[in-house]
DNA sequence: ATCGTTGCAAACGTTTTGCATAAGG
DNA sequence: CCTTATGCAAAACGTTTGCAACGAT
């Protein structure tokens, strides 16, 4: 993946240098970075979930990230709370966004990854990204409006895809929200 | 959950008239009107959760409804599945408007109550409402452009309001998201 | 007399925790 | 060495379900 140009505003001011090398910085590097920062330390188990998780290019929960893992006599085994301690913590470090879905998180690249929001398909739940910068500046004027310090948004469009409005007598499926 | 065969049709589909009607009809009217239409009965626990409900002008969630209702002991005491199932009627029945907060489910009226997004404090927890047309606007474009069928939105800008913001030095919680 | 509804207890799926051991710096 | 990190098992959390009894139409 291309290293786009999207710094998001930090988390917090612990890390200054990191906005200004960002786009530079391969997502390990910046992860090295913050561990040092807190003085926090890097695991075979972290470098691989680090892997793993950036060789996806989409969305993903828990779950399914566990699923492409070793089982547990497997060399690269990691346990289920090990991954989410670390998800946490790449969250933390900038490297994934996290936002909710159906009850439980859902993860994607916040790192060389351009900025976006989801059309989210409640027959299928397939999440569709799109982009669209007038978002971020109604985000931002209404955050001013109200003297509120955006750290990040959240926007989700929900309804049905094309594909299941046109099989929509078959679908069996249940909505929820 | 069991595969209900039942199409839990989108809560548009079956009640066309509610639309034109809907202004001038009291939440309860609207409400047995729905029940009716899908064969469903009115019941005190029902009753009486509606008129909780809508004594409510606040986002809530299930517990902070349960802790207001009546105690095991008492006359209209509701059982906590009841409070569940009756929250999901309600928002099928579209009398409320269900999303997803740290992990729970919040609800707010959807029905008298003009459409508005959200600012979230994550350090306090605060939701503060904001209105802005522009972002429906926007939500109905890009659905059009991917010939998706909009059913709803959520727009949560997260970040720390003005009040957190002046005491940062003090607070010590968490950030989640 | 139906058939939806209730309360209870128990299950559920996801995420977190306490603790003893392992291992990075 | 010192402290963070790990794996395990078990807990926590919000929510849902199976079931027998109840109650609305």
């Amino acid at each position: 993946m291309p290293d786009s140009p999207s710094p998001k505003t930090e988390p917090m001011a612990k890390t200054e240098p990191l906005a200004s090398v960002s786009v530079s910085m391969t997502p390990l590097a910046r992860y090295e970075e913050f561990l040092q920062s807190r003085g926090l330390r890097n695991t075979n188990q972290k470098k691989y979930l680090l892997e793993q998780v950036f060789n996806r290019h989409e969305h993903f929960d828990a779950d399914q990230l566990i699923d492409q893992l070793p089982s547990k006599g497997s060399p690269n085994y990691v346990s289920r709370p090990t991954v989410y301690r670390t998800l946490r913590e790449f969250v933390d470090a900038g490297l994934l966004h996290r936002f909710e879905l159906d009850g439980r998180s859902m993860y994607e690249l916040n790192y060389g990854y351009p900025e976006h929001d989801h059309l989210y398909c409640s027959k299928c739940r397939k999440l569709i990204e799109f982009t669209c910068e007038e978002i971020v500046k109604i985000r931002d004027e209404v955050a001013r409006a109200h003297r509120f310090r955006v750290r990040d948004h959240r926007f989700i469009i929900q309804g049905v895809c094309d594909e299941c409005a046109k099989k929509r007598s078959l679908g069996r499926r249940q909505d929820r929200v």
